[in-house]
DNA sequence: TTGTAAGCGTTATCAC
DNA sequence: GTGATAACGCTTACAA
């Protein structure tokens, strides 16, 4: 049935000790006897069983990143990069969605760390860092910033400065009815608060008064979101002439909207969104974003999560990665 | 450290048996002992360690999933929809992606079945069903239709069929001059090959001559391929009216260039995208496409799976799952 | 109903 | 440099 250790060991008349040192490329073992062992190997076509070598090792080589959904643009190609990136370090990646869920989240982040995968990377959605902290049973690094000590690793572009940049980027083009899209004050997942406080402070900055009747609250931040969002901002007879939206799902959901009220984009309406999602760089017109380094942030959470297992008595960090405007053609002058 | 049956065990003053029992929720455990068992686990936090019950079980309850790329909006989906599906029968997934490299695909079907996962499904990009047959160790199930008997089971819409719908709705819109872009004729993955056949099948059908200088190749099924398809197609001088792109993502990048041309959608060329992507409901104008039942698929996949698992020696079956025309802005009439 | 003990396939600690 | 052999934490006959 199921070839190991000892049907190879039997095969080349040598010991387990030695086919396993041969199997993981152990220094000390005589050449003659390593290519006997190696021709066992590989006429039974033996293949090490990982679960095993778990058990006894106590280490999996794997972590874990949950995220709400890994058909979101944003998090797919997180969760690719992330992949990519954990296999240069031997690590194997275990992608979990919990769809918002916040018992999922918690069981996602507190059940299988220290058993089924040594760490666990998390992009929060319902449940707040400080609980996640308590819940914690293992290394855990947050995708998301730290709003205050949490107790946990936080991995994170500059939102605030980003929701700044975005909104003067706005005021630049001249506009003055800028209006944001994205506010989530039901969530525990403080982005789309960030993002609003930099709004709000560019405007002031400019000396332009912030209209509350400007920001446009969404439940999720797809584009049906956006969509809607657009249509209420429009209805509700406030003048327009910008938008931030919080994600580039939700500025596409809006450009749609817009569409469909005969208004142009940039002309009438100038957008910028958030992410720099693949789907923004090929709409028409082309979208206008803040692009976050994605594979800074994989690649900083897998360091920051290498060095909490390492230790996991440091004090916590809170790491902040690259952002940039990317300008294109929904907002430039 | 780390707290096991025994600790529990010892706390609850009963045997690891029965604190297992409690554990996997069996039956004949009496209420006041599970009560007790219960306490301890409890108290201790107790977590069972999923390494050790598979090596003992000799089963993982996971399957991998092995594609191209997670980040594929296709992929993306279809990923999210196996990971809800598979929940519902207490399966986790594993999702790997290959990024279309023929060695990593075959080491991801043979390498980690019967060891980590119980079995394997695979969309197959550069390597053929017939060698992945060879080279499997354990049961497999491929997404992605039989061309020939393979020895493996298949799960797929019917290709074919969805090709001459597509092309049939083209030409019912009084166009004559219908593109095709997304051959491959470089790959073993058949898929573009079926479409193919069916976009020729249906001009023939309709009494249109086949143009060869109407199809164009591509070397992905992404945004940029169809751009520059487009473009090629237009340069070439070749009349064009319709167009059919064997998936969405090159439906967007060709309507992208026929903007930047000046041309409308769909009034000067209309187009017919393939796979039902999210970006594809919400593009300006949105993309009427042929909508494979992601979720069918991904069901009778890991019905399919389960029931190889349950019996290696069964015959291999052809499974086919539904798709529909959906009619949008792209190609209306 | 519950306890005892034998493995599952590895790796790691001793010896030799 | 290699061979016995004891764990790793769990499930499951077999007994009691």
């Amino acid at each position: 049935m199921s070839v190991g250790l000892r049907e190879v060991a039997a095969r080349a008349g040598v010991s387990v000790r030695t086919v396993s040192n041969v199997a993981n490329g152990f220094a000390h073992v005589a050449p003659d006897t390593r290519r006997r062992v190696q021709q066992a190997i590989d006429e039974l076509g033996y293949r090490p069983n990982s679960n095993a070598r778990q058990l006894r090792r106590g280490r999996t080589e794997t972590v874990s990143l949950v995220v709400p959904e890994i058909d979101t643009p944003y998090f797919a190609e997180l969760a690719s990069l992330t992949v990519r990136i954990a296999e240069e370090r031997g690590w194997t990646v275990h992608i979990d969605q919990t769809d918002g869920d916040p018992d999922r989240e918690r069981r996602m982040v507190a059940g299988p760390v220290g058993r089924s995968v040594d760490g666990v990377l998390c992009s929060p959605w319902a449940v707040s860092s400080e609980e996640l902290s308590r819940l914690r049973t293992g290394p855990v690094v947050v995708l998301g910033e730290r709003r205050a000590a949490s107790g946990l690793d936080h991995v994170a572009i500059d939102n605030v400065a980003a929701g700044v940049t975005a909104t003067a980027h706005l005021l630049s083009l001249g506009r003055r009815r800028v209006a944001a899209i994205g506010a989530q004050p039901h969530l525990h997942n403080g982005t789309a608060r960030l993002r609003l406080d930099g709004y709000r402070s560019a405007l002031r900055e400019a000396g332009v008064p912030v209209a509350e009747g400007l920001v446009a609250r969404v439940q999720t931040l797809h584009r049906p979101d956006g969509a809607s969002a657009m249509a209420r901002l429009l209805d509700s007879g406030e003048q327009v002439d910008g938008v931030f939206c919080f994600t580039d799902e939700l500025a596409l959901g809006a450009m749609r909207t817009l569409a469909e009220r005969g208004l142009r984009v940039p002309e009438d309406v100038a957008v910028v969104g958030f992410d720099d999602i693949v789907d923004g760089r090929w709409s028409v017109p082309a979208l206008t974003t803040i692009s976050p380094d994605k594979a800074q942030i994989a690649r900083m959470a897998l360091d920051c999560l290498a060095a909490r297992i390492a230790d996991p008595a440091a004090p916590d960090r809170d790491l902040v990665a690259a952002h940039r405007l990317l300008v294109r053609e929904t907002a430039s002058g």
